[in-house]
RNA sequence: GGAGGCGUGGUGCAGUGGUUAGCACACCGGUCUGUCACACCGGAGAUCGCGGGUUCAAGUCCCGUCGCCUCCGCCA
């Protein structure tokens, strides 16, 4: 490399003119103006415009007017002001271009599989085949320059508050509870597998009864499982622990954290303190423990105002202990039958006996209320006048609206209306505007959930999360009402992180286990070194965990995790780049003593 | 595991069962000395994802299959 760069194309200004400078990059665009050559030369930067006259510089013409798009050159010449009428105010770089004396051509280019510039429109397995050709452009480069960013604002934020930065193993042990383990197979103990971690979780526990009071890392974890548009089956955490602590201080170092790096990295601006809202009061007003606050609408409870009704459909519900609750969609009475025919088959997939639709104004078969709100529904002939007026009264249902209900189990009930909250915003466009950032938390989960499927009660958050000290007399009696010291942030309807306090107490993990099934032989075998920990001396601890990838998507108003990874993995969780996963060579499966069992052609 | 959408030159798209499958961008050649989405002229480039079926005739209709994306299940 004979020319060494001296400036950033994107960085010259008129103030510049006159000076000279080295630029190395990629061309960006040639133009031939019948001789004239003008080129853009484009690094992580931006672009600086290179004019070549044959007339002025014949020999470096003859170089440069083969040159082609995305070839890499480096080129040494003096900066000047462009004249008055070809200034371009559309960049950065516009007043001002480059006439060089010297290049160099360090790497040529095939004809591209897809432009540079149109990348974004491109079908996203050619893309990921070609990834690094598509992070050439200018959006993705912007987003993983954002996430650096971000990921450094966490870093000081952390560092500041008294933080180490400690890495915790990737190869490490199996755990039950969770998600699927990718497992990785031990050539020195044939037979048994590390698995890779799905959190640092019982490490970071460790790093606690070690000592260090407060560590974080910036983790890669692995769950195998099924991917989404913001799930990766490898993604990082900004893992965080904190010992002598409870939610409080775990939730005002984790929000204040996020305020820093957020408003660094996107210029997000968050209330201070967060909102909060009880996992209870997020399900009944919103059937969500991830409710999106930028939908105006909240779900009203009308179970009271509909103890004593004549209509069976409610009241059946109600009387075995059920509840129910409407949604005011707005804009609602717009909806075609078969529309409202598709919602009720929706509700009932998700398990609800029916959904009862009203809409409001218009050629209504009943007048409710002193303003007379006409009113549709198969079923305002089963309601009285008075629980038609409670259930517009409660849901602030005006005309040109619907109102849709759910008499149904609460869970199902919060499901179903949860969902149609979600559905009408998309619907009708309730959310507000792109750029909002609507934060807050979620605290007193419940500890445990039964699984039908296991027969058993299962860890809502994870196996070590601490109960409510109020609640531990339920444990053994009614372990689903026990609400647990844990908190999720959520974001936009997004959940952003998540914590807990955990347990300490060794006789207290080992009521959880019990809780959970978990027999003691199981627990001594699975988790028997934690159980140790917590007997020499554990501090109470508690901590918190971001997705940073999610983090970084929203700041980057991306519209999936892929677009702020560098390499992400298709929906099939393969990389259509490398041809990850792969077969291996017998030889290699024999050093593992792994014979596959995959149908034959798929190796 | 389930549902939906998509699959046509390199890329993005169009294409009433019936001529030589069309357009834009990219690519190649040419003209042009102030462009920056340069403009203009010309050229090359496609077994219409794959397999089967219906038909005188299939890119188009039917069945199957594969791939990609989204959602549900799943994801402590």
């Amino acid at each position: 490399m004979r020319l060494e760069r001296s400036a950033w194309c994107g960085d010259l200004r008129s103030a510049d003119a006159g000076s000279e400078v080295t630029l190395c990059g990629w061309v960006d665009s040639a133009r031939d103006h019948g001789g004239l050559l003008f080129i853009d030369l484009r690094d992580r930067t931006g672009l600086a415009q290179l004019v070549i006259d044959p007339l002025r510089s014949g020999a470096l013409w003859e170089q440069a007017k083969d040159w082609r798009v995305e070839w890499t050159v480096g080129v040494r010449g003096s900066v000047r002001l462009r004249q008055e009428q070809s200034r371009n105010p559309k960049l950065p770089t516009g007043e001002v271009e480059i006439e060089p004396v010297d290049a160099e051509v360090y790497g040529r280019a095939r004809p591209l599989p897809f432009g540079i510039d149109v990348g974004g429109e491109v079908e996203e397995s050619i893309r990921l085949r070609y990834r690094y050709l598509d992070l050439r452009r200018p959006v993705l480069q912007g987003n993983l320059r954002l996430r650096h960013v971000l990921t450094k604002a966490v870093r000081d934020h952390l560092d500041a508050a008294g933080f180490y930065e400690i890495e915790t193993p990737t190869l490490t042990r199996s755990t039950p509870e969770g998600a699927r383990d990718y497992l990785v197979p031990a050539r020195t103990a044939p037979g048994h597998f590390y698995a890779l971690p799905q959190s640092p979780q019982l490490y970071k526990q460790l790093l606690m009864v070690a000592g260090f009071e407060r560590y974080f890392q910036i983790a890669r974890c692995w769950r195998d499982e099924d991917l989404r548009a913001d799930r990766q089956p490898e993604f990082t955490q900004i893992d965080i622990e904190m010992s002598f602590v409870g939610p409080e201080q775990v939730m005002t170092l984790a929000e204040d954290m996020v305020r820093h790096a957020c408003g660094k990295a996107a210029r997000v601006v968050l209330p201070d303190p967060l909102p909060r809202l009880t996992y209870a009061e997020a399900m009944a007003r919103f059937g969500s423990d991830k409710p999106d606050l930028r939908i105006g609408v909240e779900i009203a409870d009308l179970t009271a105002a509909f103890l004593s009704t004549e209509f069976k459909g409610f009241g059946g519900a109600i009387g075995s202990g059920g509840v129910l609750r409407a949604l005011r969609v707005p804009g609602g009475a717009a909806l075609a039958r078969r529309e409202l025919d598709a919602l009720t088959v929706e509700a009932r997939q998700r398990g609800a006996g029916g959904l009862a639709w009203f809409l409001l104004g218009g050629e209504g078969e009943r007048r409710v209320g002193a303003a007379g709100v006409a009113v549709r529904s198969p079923i305002a002939k089963f309601l009285s006048d008075g629980e038609l007026e409670a259930l517009l009264g409660a849901t602030a249902g005006r005309p040109g609206d619907a109102v849709l209900a759910v008499a149904d189990r609460r869970d199902v009930a919060a499901a179903v209306l949860g969902w149609l909250r979600l559905w009408a915003a998309d619907r009708f466009g309730l959310r507000e505007s792109e750029g909002v950032w609507r934060a807050l938390w979620v605290t007193d989960f419940p500890l445990l959930q039964w699984d039908p499927d296991q027969g058993r009660f299962v860890a809502v958050h994870h196996p070590f999360t601490a109960p409510r000290a109020e609640d531990l007399a339920l444990l053994e009696t009614e372990p689903a009402a026990v609400r647990a010291q844990a908190y999720d942030m959520v974001v936009n309807g997004t959940e952003v992180g998540g914590g807990s306090i955990r347990i300490h107490d060794r006789a207290m993990q080992a009521r959880v286990f019990a809780a959970l099934g978990i027999s003691d032989a199981d627990a001594a075998d699975k988790f028997g070194f934690l159980l140790e920990a917590l007997s020499f001396g554990a501090p109470p601890h508690g901590g918190i965990a971001f997705g940073l990838d999610r983090l970084a998507m929203m700041c980057a108003g991306a519209d999936t995790i892929r677009d702020v990874i560098a390499f992400p993995k298709n929906a099939r969780a393969g990389d259509p780049m490398t041809g990850a996963p792969s077969v291996v060579s017998p030889g290699q499966l024999r050093d593992l003593f792994i014979r596959s069992l995959a149908p034959s052609g798929q190796a």
